[in-house]
DNA sequence: TAAAATATACCGAACGGTATATTTACCATA
DNA sequence: TATGGTAAATATACCGTTCGGTATATTTTA
C-alpha cells in the first residue's frame, strides 16, 4: 500500500491537471485546488512549495498521459510513416476526441497562456514540442533510406508542419467542440503525409 | 480635434490590447492598465463599466488591425487561390511576423485563454473564425467554378485546414519567436494549395 | 459656467503563502 | 493482535497584497 503523503500528492497533481486544463493557470486559484482536494492549505503546502511548484508536477503528469495514448501501439509499426499516421491520429482522436483532459490540450493551453509571461515555464515545454518535432524528422529520415519518401525534402519543415496542424486543430476544437474539425484535420494530413510518398 | 473623452478611451484600448497580447486577459489587473495610461479608476471607470467591457472594445480593435494588415492589397487580385495565397502570406509574414500585437496572435491568445472560461467571449471570437474560414470556402468554390481546381473537394475541410495551420504557426511562433516557423508554414500551405490545382 | 473628464479614497473579497496547532498514519514492541 | 510513541500529514488561523469595482470630490474642457 502506498503512502498516505503520496496518494495526498498525486490527488493534488490530478485535480491541478483538471484545473489548470480548463481555467489555466494563472485563474486557477489554490482554493480552487483546495476545494477540488477536500484538503486545506496545510495539506496542500505540505506537497508543495508554491503554486508553480504544482504546476511542473502537473506537466510531467500531463506528459505522462499524452505519451501513452499518442504513443500506443507506435513501436510495433515498421513503415515509419504509418507511424507518423498513427500518431496523428492517436493525438487527434484519442488523445483530443478522448477528452484526455477537460479543457482541451494541456500544453497548448499552458504554452499560449505562458509563452509571454514565464520564460522558464515557456522553455520546460518548449523542449518537449521540440523533441517531439525531432521524433517526426527522424522517422521521415528512416523513411527517406528505406525508399519510402521523394528524396531531398526537408524534414524539418514538414515534421514543425504536421507538428503545428495538430496544435492549431487542438486550439479549435477547444471552442468548438465538434470532432469533425479532428476527424478533417486527420483526412488532411493523411493526404498530405501521402504525397510526400515517391 | 476629436474630443478628450474618445482620446482617452481609445488610448485605453491601445494599451490593454497590447497588455491582453503580451500577458493575456486574466493575467492583466486594471492597475496595469492604469499603470500603462497615466490614469486612475475614475479616469478608467468613465468609459468602460467592467473590464470585460475593455476586452470587448479591445477585440473589435485588434480585428480593425487584423484586417488591415491581412487583406492588403487583396481585394485587386482576380484569381481566388492567389488571394488565399496572399491572405495566408500576410497573415503569416505581415501579421505574425510584423508583431502587429506585441505576445503574438491576439486572438489565438484569447481562444485558448477563454475558451474554457467563459462561453460568451469564446461565441464573439467564434464567430469571428467562422467568417474567415467562409471566406476561404467562398474563394475555393469560385476557383472550382473558374476552374482552377480539381471538382469535388471539400471547401469546408480545406478551409478549416488551413485556418488551423494558421493558427498553429502562431502558438508555435510566440514561443520560439523565430522568422523561420512562419516562412516554412507559408511554404508548406503554398504546396498545399498547389495541389489543388488541377 | 455647466458638463464632461479625471482623481481620490475606499469597499469586500480573493489572492498566494506561512507559522503553528492538531490529527492521523504507521511501525516497533509487547 | 493490541498498543504506544513518533513522525508524517493535515487543519486552523492569519499575514500582507492585490483584485475588480464604486461613491464622491475635484479638475479640466468646451
Amino acid at each position: 500500500m502506498v503512502s498516505k503523503g503520496i496518494r495526498t500528492r498525486q490527488l493534488i497533481i490530478d485535480k491541478s491537471l483538471q484545473l489548470f486544463s480548463v481555467k489555466g493557470y494563472h485563474n486557477t486559484s489554490i482554493n480552487n485546488i483546495l476545494e477540488a482536494t477536500s484538503l486545506t492549505k496545510g495539506g496542500l503546502y505540505g506537497h508543495f512549495s508554491s503554486k508553480e511548484a504544482i504546476w511542473y508536477a502537473v506537466y510531467d503528469e500531463a506528459v505522462k498521459r499524452w505519451h501513452a495514448v499518442v504513443f500506443k501501439g507506435v513501436s510495433a509499426i515498421d513503415d515509419p510513416l504509418l507511424r507518423i499516421t498513427r500518431v496523428i491520429e492517436n493525438d487527434l482522436m484519442h488523445y483530443l476526441g478522448g477528452h484526455t483532459f477537460d479543457g482541451g490540450c494541456y500544453f497548448l493551453n499552458s504554452l499560449v497562456e505562458l509563452s509571454g509571461q514565464s520564460p522558464e515555464m515557456s522553455r520546460h515545454m518548449l523542449r518537449g514540442f521540440i523533441r517531439f518535432s525531432k521524433l517526426f524528422q527522424l522517422w521521415l529520415e528512416e523513411a527517406e533510406t528505406k525508399k519510402l519518401i521523394s528524396p531531398g525534402l526537408n524534414y524539418r519543415e514538414i515534421a514543425n508542419f504536421i507538428f503545428i496542424s495538430v496544435n492549431g486543430a487542438a486550439a479549435l476544437y477547444a471552442v468548438v467542440k465538434d470532432d469533425t474539425i479532428l476527424q478533417q484535420t486527420s483526412s488532411q494530413l493523411n493526404h498530405y503525409l501521402h504525397q510526400l510518398k515517391r
